[in-house]
RNA sequence: GCGGACGUGGUGGAACCGGUAGACACACAGGACUUAAAAUCCUGAGAUGGCAACAUCGUGCGGGUUCGACUCCCGCCGUCCGCACCA
């Protein structure tokens, strides 16, 4: 028969139509049946799909049809995360309206998602721009306001001056904008916040019980979560040096077992007691403004200099009042840590050490190694500006001489306990935290408005429910920097909602995180009335897979944990008793290509792969531009980026390929959560592999026995070692499936696949009935993976049903087990031989037979063994 | 500086709970088919030595535990990532 090719880029929209006419994907809450809710982070819709998509969609989708076909009701949604800069950039470089853009976009990435096949329910759509979506963020924000969850505060705010907006300190990277990059500012703004800080606890021990999150991400959050254990203590201040309505200074000390190692206090310059002393001290008004105007990047950050100015207040020693510090006001203290005040004990700290060095305080240690040997050094070291941070015992420190530091820490917080000053104890123990409240105000259009109104009379009024949602005004103009919406001549003119008079809405908008950090509980129930049904929600929640790059790690997914937390407090979930709203989670590698540039010329000049042609092999690759003939340079391996223009356009790929072909590729060779490289070797290797797919079940029709053909009497050796290769393979696939391990299931079926090749090769009893059940077995294992194919080659078997809608075979646990197994024979643990024995053989029968072995004999060179060890179906290890 | 991950052939990677290292794929070499090419099929291959049988070495380096270590422990080296003046 003449052999035809598989037209995969042809064939595929026909299937991808059948399911679309079939509902195939289609799902509905029935809480008769388990569910399973896979989710892949949802993407913005810039306007293209990149091929970071084209692998997270792939992974989920095999996950969800696996899972659909092991008998779950499964929801597997997609949506748009469609506010945000690009959209209000595209308006002011383009003129077209930010609406526009992005439904555009929309439109064009539906199509191409649509193209690689997903099993998505569409009808659960949402995008996250339309105020059907954000009409109900608005209400939840509301409810979160009347909870205490939402405040608004006057806040130092991290400002983007690029992007004319504020920062969260999570959408800081290296002092800068994660995304304009420009170099932030402070400023002081009013600001709306989340109270995040309500949860910092619950956030962080609940991290705990997230045991399918990858321990990076958890060991990230903790991080940034920041808990540290110590003492709050109050200092007196000598009330001859101290400013009128400054009597004491209270400080946030992880240390207290080295205070008699203190040495001078440091404080913001933003201080309280600083800014009451500056009002007598030009100079240090003048020093106060210029710590304020030092840089936030890493750089100035590394290279700044300790700095310091003695204001000339003196705090008295908690166990020596007739022990003094001098108090400064240091360039490196935060405000808003601690009380934005410390105590310097040099010799213990290094940041202390540099600061005492540079000022030429006191350093006396007061903590040394226990060992009396190491002590000299480890003080020499201290005096020459390196901190001892280590454990040991304390010295030069009275009453606790002796002690370990953390029985010195537990004696001093004991004792200052006890103490009081003005009737409250002198000091206390506090758990600190590194998060700060999110800060949410944006100055865009492109968001979510906040719905609340300032009124002179009734301040800040919410907007009633029967009035929401407050939608953007489309008339909007983006010529000019600042905020559209606060320039908008009529928008921002209302009566207030609780007086009639005069008053202006909420200019700002809310950051994008924010529709990011429930769209998962929508997709339950995208249509419902109110931000939730609660029956579909707890149903669906939590998301039992969620899969998404590990840039989210801190932003997306702490912001998410936070969200689902408040809706619980608002009555919006939290069925099941569940706070956390993913899971099990997934971070997924880059696809990463090699770089193209033009030879000889700086800056570089980057190439698109297809502008390039490569010739040789190995590290005799040569690249040549085909546009000029000219030779290019091939550079390293990177991020698929604009910048670098290593990109590979994913509807190129299925278009000329197909999209099962990328899918295959995807999931092929590198284990899903490291990079993958993309390379034209690749995509053709599988793309062979799909062809070969399809000649297996071409000899299938012709040397196979026939579909349903009864199972034979008799099967012979050849056709039991197939059976044996199909059913391990399948027992096989379905777990490394389940366990997101891709890469192994793709080398399963490349191994069965040539079982399946050679068996085709041979004959036997039972060998067509065998070739017959190890064909279609293997189709429909390939059915998550590449399921275009599959359905064709379901076809082509002679069934009219649908390998997306046929249950997961079961292997038969009979086949799972061989009857004689290979055992490897060592001397003295090197490997000599390997023997094939009976699985029932008693160990008695397998040592025999292993000390039979000529070559065992041989090696052995008449030695008595020592002992032999024999591990059933494993191993026989002679010891001489 | 703090925290974490990783290191296996020419390449991507596999190896369950400590039990035959290198599955599977890519690249490569040789062969078959073809006028030729493409496609396909077959064969080979960790390194070194040897015609071969075989031997020795081999999972970043150095030690240790064990009958047996890619796997466990200790100490290094290297690469990558996250956080970072956090008191």
């Amino acid at each position: 028969m003449a052999i035809e090719r598989y037209n995969a880029p042809e064939r595929e929209p026909h299937w991808q139509k059948v399911w679309e006419q079939r509902q195939t994907f289609r799902t509905a809450t029935d809480t008769s049946r388990p569910k399973c809710y896979v989710l892949e982070m949802f993407p913005y819709p810039s306007g293209r799909i990149h091929m970071g998509h084209v692998r997270n969609y792939t992974m989920g989708d095999v996950l969800a049809r696996y899972k659909k076909a092991q008998g779950f009701n499964v929801l597997h949604p997609m949506g748009w995360d469609a506010f945000g800069m690009p959209a209000e950039n595209a308006a002011m470089e383009r003129k077209v309206h930010p609406k526009a853009w992005t439904y555009e976009n929309i439109a064009a990435m539906k199509g191409q998602l649509k193209s690689m096949g997903l099993s998505l329910d569409w009808s659960r759509e949402i995008a996250t721009c339309d105020p059907s979506y954000y009409v109900h963020q608005q209400r939840m924000f509301l409810d979160m306001l009347r909870e205490g969850l939402v405040y608004r505060r006057s806040a130092k705010v991290n400002w983007d001056p690029v992007d004319h907006t504020v920062l969260a300190n999570e959408q800081v990277i290296d002092g800068r904008g994660w995304r304009s990059g420009a170099l932030v500012e402070q400023r002081d703004l009013q600001q709306w916040a989340f109270r995040i800080t309500h949860y910092t606890q619950d956030l962080l021990e609940a991290l705990g019980t997230l045991e399918k999150w990858p321990e990076k991400v958890r060991l990230m959050q903790a991080n940034w979560i920041g808990r540290s254990e110590g003492l709050m203590l109050r200092w007196t201040l000598d009330a001859a040096t101290a400013p009128a309505g400054h009597s004491e200074l209270e400080v946030f000390t992880t240390r207290p077992d080295t205070l008699f190692g203190a040495s001078f206090m440091a404080i913001a310059p933003d201080h309280p007691l600083a800014k009451a002393a500056a009002t007598k001290d030009p100079n240090l008004a003048a020093f106060c403004d210029e710590c304020r105007r030092m840089g936030t990047s890493v750089a100035e950050i590394e290279t700044a200099e300790k700095k310091g100015y003695d204001t000339g207040i003196k705090a008295v020693h908690p166990f020596d009042p007739n022990w003094t510090v001098p108090v400064y006001v240091a360039n490196f203290i935060l405000m808003d840590y601690g009380t934005g005040a410390i105590f310097g004990c040099p010799g213990h700290d290094q940041r202390d050490i540099e600061f005492a060095k540079k000022l030429g305080l006191p350093i006396l240690p007061v903590v040394a190694p226990k060992d009396e040997p190491k002590r000299g050094q480890a003080i020499a070291k201290v005096h020459e500006g390196v901190a001892f941070l280590e454990d040991g015992v304390m010295i030069n420190s009275r009453f606790l001489d002796g002690l370990t530091p953390a029985e010195a820490f537990d004696e001093v917080a004991k004792r200052l306990e006890a103490e009081t000053l003005a009737g409250t104890p002198v000091a206390q123990r506090k758990i600190n935290y590194r998060l700060r409240d999110w800060g949410i105000s944006r100055q865009r259009y492109w968001g979510c408005p906040i719905p609340v109104v300032h009124c002179k009379d009734c301040g800040t009024v919410p907007v009633p429910h029967n009035q929401l949602p407050v939608t953007l005004p489309d008339d909007a103009t983006f010529d000019l920097p600042g905020n559209p919406l606060d320039r908008h001549p009529t928008w921002k003119h209302v009566d207030c909602p609780k007086c009639g008079k005069a008053a202006t809405r909420e200019t700002d908008t809310m950051d994008t995180f924010v529709d990011s950090s429930w769209y998962f509980a929508r997709f339950t129930a995208p249509d419902a009335k109110t931000p939730t049904d609660r029956a579909a929600l707890d149903y669906w929640m939590p998301v039992d897979q969620y899969i998404g790059g590990i840039e989210h790690a801190i932003l997306h997914l702490l912001y998410s944990r936070f969200f689902y937390r408040a809706m619980g407090e608002t009555g919006h979930a939290g069925g099941k008793n569940i706070r956390e709203p993913f899971a099990a989670l997934f971070t997924q590698g880059m696809v990463v290509h090699e770089t193209y540039r033009r030879a000889g010329v700086e800056p570089p000049q980057w190439l698109l792969p297809t502008e390039v042609a490569i010739e040789g092999d190995g590290d005799g690759r040569k690249a040549t531009e085909i546009a000029t003939g000219k030779p290019a340079i091939i550079g390293s391996i990177e991020k698929m980026s604009k910048s670098k223009k290593n990109l590979v356009d994913p509807d190129d790929i299925i278009q000329h390929w197909g999209a099962d072909c990328a899918r295959w590729f995807m999931l092929s060779d590198s284990p899903p959560e490291r990079d993958v490289i993309w390379t034209e070797a690749g995509v053709s290797s599988a793309g062979r592999f799909m062809q070969r797919v399809w000649r297996l079940v071409d000899l299938a029709i012709e040397k196979a026995a026939a579909k349903d053909a009864p199972r034979p009497e008799s099967i012979g050796s050849e056709a039991l070692a197939l059976r044996r290769a199909t059913h391990k393979a399948l027992d096989q696939v379905g777990r490394n499936i389940e366990a997101l391990r891709f890469n192994v299931a793709v080398a399963q079926l490349y191994e069965l696949s040539n079982a399946l090749s050679e068996a085709f090769g041979k004959s036997g009893d039972g060998l067509g009935w065998a070739q017959r059940e190890a064909t279609e077995l293997l189709v429909q294992m390939l059915g998550p993976m590449m399921p275009h194919l599959a359905e064709e080659c379901w076809a082509r078997l002679g069934y009219n049903t649908l390998i997306a809608e046929q249950p997961w075979p079961k292997a038969e646990p009979a086949l799972l087990v061989d009857d004689t197994v290979v055992v490897a024979v060592q001397v003295n643990g090197k490997r000599r031989d390997e023997l094939s024995v009976s699985r029932s053989a008693t160990l008695a029968e397998v040592e025999a037979a292993a000390m039979g072995l000529p070559s065992i004999v041989r090696a052995l060179e008449g030695r008595k063994p020592k002992k032999v060890i024999v591990v059933p179906q494993r191993i026989v290890n002679v010891v001489v």
